[in-house]
DNA sequence: GCCACTTTACACCCTTGGTT
DNA sequence: AACCAAGGGTGTAAAGTGGC
């Protein structure tokens, strides 16, 4: 028997209940339809198998020989698909539950933020409530975002850069490119503003092996990228843009000039504690993030 | 006559495939 | 992407059949 010509679930479980019940009536009162549901079921049935499964006139009598060899194997099944439903079902409501998500101001309003409506629209038992970090990992904050997670006072951190450590389970979510963005398209190495990176980042260093800016570059650093962005809005300048922000630069007045772009060596991950890694809405949480980065 | 079941006609819903 | 028609699956109501 091929797939497509498998008897539908719903014909096998009307079988089972006949088998069992050995009338149509109370089989129909049982599943609530009517006999005469019951009877055309039973005999899509056994025209789909190509024999007949009960011996009946206007009376159901007995099972034929295939008949006694379905249902009892019939039945069997369907108590453990009942079994199943309820487990999943009972697992539904305890999974229905709300994740802690540590991540910046910056990855939230620039990238998983617009972004989490999808997210609830296909995991609607799932609440996530954010706790602000920093943008990027560093030799200062390392143990503590580790604590965080070991300590389950968050369930997932979302961070660029690195996090070690064996309790720890990272996914990486697509490596940095550094969008040298000015409010201004000439070049800011050609003028006298300074070119903004975040203090805690290696995007500097990262950028300057790749374009040797001239000894006078004046560089500044901040805290984070908003920060950034709020400076050269006001005093002019340029920076290193992470490039998952890429679809602020449709809104800031802020130009990209591709040709000073570089690779950053700080990754966008998701770090999770391992002791949790079997958890649904983790995992949920998780490979619908990797789904969103993978789609860009 | 009542009961259990079959047959037939019809309706509704969903999926699929073609068209715009 | 939106719309539409065809077809399949599933349901009901009502009339018919035959045993008890």
């Amino acid at each position: 028997m091929t797939k497509s010509s498998l008897p539908s679930l719903n014909a096998l479980r009307v079988f089972a209940t006949v088998a069992r019940e050995q009338s149509f009536k109370k089989a129909a009162t049982e599943l609530g339809v009517t006999q005469s549901a019951i009877s055309r079921q039973i005999n899509t049935l056994e025209e789909q198998l190509g024999m007949r499964l009960l011996q009946r006139d206007n009376r159901v009598h007995a099972l034929t020989a295939t008949g006694q060899l379905l249902a009892p194997e019939l039945l069997r099944m369907f108590e453990q698909l009942q079994e199943l439903i309820n487990k999943a079902t009972s697992s539904e409501a305890a999974n229905a539950r709300l994740l802690k998500i540590g991540i910046s101001n910056e990855l939230l309003r620039w990238w998983l933020g617009p972004l989490l409506k999808e997210f609830y629209a296909i995991y609607p038992h799932l609440e996530l409530e954010f706790v602000a970090l920093p943008e990027y990992s560093s030799s200062q904050n390392a143990e503590y975002l580790k604590q965080l997670l070991t300590q389950d006072q968050l369930d997932a951190v979302l961070i660029m850069g690195q996090l070690s450590g064996r309790h720890l389970q990272a996914t990486n979510l697509g490596d940095t490119e550094l969008l040298f963005c000015s409010t201004r398209l000439e070049s800011a190495l050609k003028s006298d503003n300074a070119v903004y990176s975040i203090r805690e980042s290696n995007d500097w260093q990262d950028w300057s092996r790749i374009h040797s800016p001239p000894a006078h570059t004046k560089t500044k650093a901040t805290d984070n990228t908003a920060m950034a962005l709020d400076l050269i809005s006001l005093q002019g300048g340029s920076l290193l843009l992470p490039s998952h922000y890429r679809k602020l630069l449709k809104d800031a007045p802020l130009k990209n000039n591709s040709d000073l772009n570089a690779s950053g060596s700080a990754s966008l991950r998701l770090y999770t504690a391992r002791h949790k890694e079997h958890e649904l809405a983790v995992i949920a949480f998780s490979n619908w993030l990797q789904h969103v980065a993978k789609r860009g």
